[in-house]
DNA sequence: GATTGATCTGAACGCTGGTTCAGTTAATAT
DNA sequence: ATATTAACTGAACCAGCGTTCAGATCAATC
């Protein structure tokens, strides 16, 4: 036996990256063999790397393209000039993205460790402008008078931790639907930020 | 070349686990070799297992060690009947006790996968025990009408992870000293929880 | 329908992993 | 001083690791 039957690559490629973030998610990057990703895939070991050069390949090419798509579809977002609702919007976008990818999310905050120095400081490059993104927004909000926080920075890192937790828990067949979550979410970071609900 | 000078199992045992929680905490658990281990202690590999079964044991009496910890230092804490005093007295004792385990946080939320199932119950167990203090802790402020919060569910999940989530950026000799970060939090907090701060 | 290139197999490579254990030495008790 | 026990070494075991590659087979092209 050599080649499989129907064999393609724009079919093995995506089903490799996807089992091993499947399995990257679930056992951890250094846990996981290729030996198990091609068995996932239904293809021998070697078969992989026609698609990537080595296994840290495959985990940076993961990471790398999911901080490039939360970055790409934020900036295609139409945000309000409004700074609460800014604030709304970005909390459902945050969310939204997050509920829909929960092990890219799980090894993005887990797997840094395991990439390569350069590697790590292209992601923690992406990750600071996100942050930034949240930063920039809360100023606006302070500077407006719209929001009450005592610091910006720590109250940028509390929002994105509080809004990112969500995946831990959150199951789309659970209690709240994303919908109801969101509505939450907005009322808890609006109150965080010291929205007057008068206003 | 065998027994070491000096050599006491009061001393080596806790200086394996220590060996083995830097080490965990640094690279994660798979990618961690009790060669490794032993390198750091000053020791051969083989000399671990008098101080423990296998690895896996390694890992699971840190993390049970450390919700163990958590929970009866909670217990042995003076709680203030008024809620908002309680919610002031639970964001320092959290603050402060994750602060001084950085690398302890850290694999007892990364490294709870590379538990076997039974033991992973264990810690989850415990998890949901801490996590029912939040919440109780809340309902009791609602009811009260000290709190304004829509969910105290989901409420608990955000303060958890928000304060947890500073142990990710929050170093010692930072901007911020520990006693100013906990009186931003604590503010945070009441606002989170709708605190009337004309009360 | 023959040729060519893309795709995969299967076996192998050198290494390193966790773990075991007989033997050796330091500390302790007698 | 001697005997006993606790602590550790060093070497070995085998399974499994990531990776390579010559060869086999399928898909596509003409």
């Amino acid at each position: 036996m050599a080649r499989k039957i129907g064999s393609h690559s724009e079919i093995t490629g995506p089903k490799i990256k996807q089992a091993a973030l499947e399995l990257f998610a679930r056992h951890g990057f250094a846990a996981v063999t290729m030996r198990q990703i091609a068995a996932r895939v239904g293809v021998q070991a070697g078969a992989i790397y026609n698609y990537t050069p080595d296994k840290q390949a495959l985990l940076f090419d993961l990471l790398r393209g999911h901080m490039a798509d939360l970055l790409a579809r934020w900036a295609a977002e139409q945000v309000p000039h409004n700074p609460v609702a800014a604030l709304d919007h970005f909390v459902a976008f945050h969310l939204d993205f997050h509920i829909q990818r929960p092990d890219l999310v799980f090894i993005s905050y887990m797997e840094l460790r395991n990439l390569t120095e350069e590697n790590f400081k292209e992601i923690e490059e992406m990750r600071g402008r996100y942050e930034k993104i949240v930063y920039d927004m809360i100023r606006k909000g302070v500077l407006a008078g719209d929001f009450q926080v005592t610091d910006a920075k720590i109250t940028s890192f509390a929002l994105i931790a509080m809004l990112t937790g969500v995946v831990d828990w959150f199951r789309e067949d659970g209690r709240l639907s994303s919908t109801e979550l969101t509505l939450h979410y907005c009322a808890l970071a609006r109150q965080t930020f010291g929205v007057n609900s008068l206003a």
